[in-house]
DNA sequence: CAGTGGTCTAGACCACGAA
DNA sequence: TCGTGGTCTAGACCACTGT
């Protein structure tokens, strides 16, 4: 009963989701203006535009400001995975992933003081990465490291969204908090999304033995292009870690 | 300098987020009518709407049909802990949490074909579930298990969301894939949220030592409500899973 | 410059909740 | 019934992208 309740904009976004799928609007095709298509199904142009931030959010079309909206390439789900990349072959034979890497050193701020537990104002390497699939931006990683523990070279650490250099050599446990909420304006414009789009964002910890943080990462990624996987096996008892 | 880009509903909304966290708004407390709100900043009802769906996004405030607008209580995140359930101190300690379980017996549909490999139509146990913490709506699982592995008795599962029966007999690989994305229609009314708020999906697959799935569980949490907390432990050299 | 999306308005009408 | 939020309109103006 509770689906014939009035939102035109639903029926709209449905049919265009319809022929979207149906192959009638081929990817990398642009839509009729968005005055155009409101007065083709006799609606304002908020309505209709409510139509299409609905599908924005699907992940089915692209809206770029001053040239159009643009059905978006059917994007198999790229994946991040969780804890020690189980190495998921859907990723891993992944060629077209390119990333850009910007290295700075920051004074730790009050947040990411309590992450690696360091004193307020510690020198931390800072790795902004951006990864792109194809021209789409697939994720946002802001990775933090204690600068005495930073290596000299970027290369060594591959701070990469999806996949990590094997055995970081001290990290003993690794904790990800995953989350979905709506991007912060900065992630909207470097994932090339609107505000409506939810993102995944995935704030990684990583502890060596002796308890001593020696990684923050702070992964962002657009919700409809990427899932995150996390595997667990079990093997003897394993018994649960009390803190 | 992209922050001063013209959009009066993000002003407002910050104004307000800045009432609600010094405490000017009060948890439980109704903000005034939107129209009364919308005079009070001199915009227009449909601009004063967007800002506190940004607020509604970010958990903040609680929109009630007929009612009125909510200042939500500050709601320290619930978890979900994935894998074997690392039992995290602050869910184990959840006295709050109360879960209705209904279940019944549906024919796999193909969706449910394809995550538990068994044949079309092949019965399987359902359990739905809705926990809920305060009246708050803390999460939505389906869960379902073929029903030749299903107990009779629906106590034996315990299938929460947050924690589960420890060790189930039978599953020896648990693999779950995250995902942000926008609430169903039923997610959304079920979980008291609009469709603006982004649901953390978790989709659950266990498996036993043969490979055979013995559950496949569909969650969904409001973001603004629960993280997903996912934890990996270093020990010897873990071979990587192929496949 | 023209064409596009992004934001906003002032008002209308409908649906829900509590009297 | 009344007051509330939910949807929609017809138009205006601004910002971005191309020529």
């Amino acid at each position: 009963m509770t689906g014939s309740v009035p939102s035109r904009h639903h029926d709209i976004a449905g049919d265009v989701r319809h022929q979207i799928t149906t192959g009638r609007l081929k990817p990398g095709e642009r839509l009729p203006s968005e005055v155009g298509l409101a007065a083709r199904y006799r609606v304002s142009t908020v309505t209709l535009r409510r139509a299409l931030a609905v599908l924005q959010g699907e992940g089915l079309i692209e809206k770029i400001h001053g040239k159009g909206n643009f059905v978006r390439r059917p994007g198999r789900k790229i994946m991040h995975v969780g804890g020690w990349g189980t190495l998921d072959p859907w990723t891993a034979a992944e060629p077209t992933l390119r990333v850009t890497v910007r290295s700075t050193t920051v004074p730790a701020s009050a947040y990411l003081t309590t992450l690696l537990k360091v004193p307020t104002g510690s020198p931390l390497a800072e790795y902004s990465c951006l990864s792109l699939e194809q021209g789409a931006p697939h994720g946002l990683a802001r990775i933090y490291i204690p600068r005495d523990l930073a290596p000299a070279g970027v290369s060594t650490t591959t701070p990469s969204t999806g996949r990590r250099s094997r055995d970081s050599p001290s990290s003993a446990h690794i904790r990800e908090t995953v989350c979905a909420r709506s991007p912060t304006p900065d992630e909207a414009s470097a994932l090339r999304i609107g505000t409506t789009t939810a993102v995944l964002a995935i704030t990684r910890i990583a502890t060596d033995s002796t308890g001593r943080v020696v990684e923050a990462a702070l992964l962002a990624f657009p919700g409809d292009r990427v899932d995150a996987v996390f595997t667990a096996h079990h093997m003897r008892n394993e018994r649960p870690t009390q803190r």
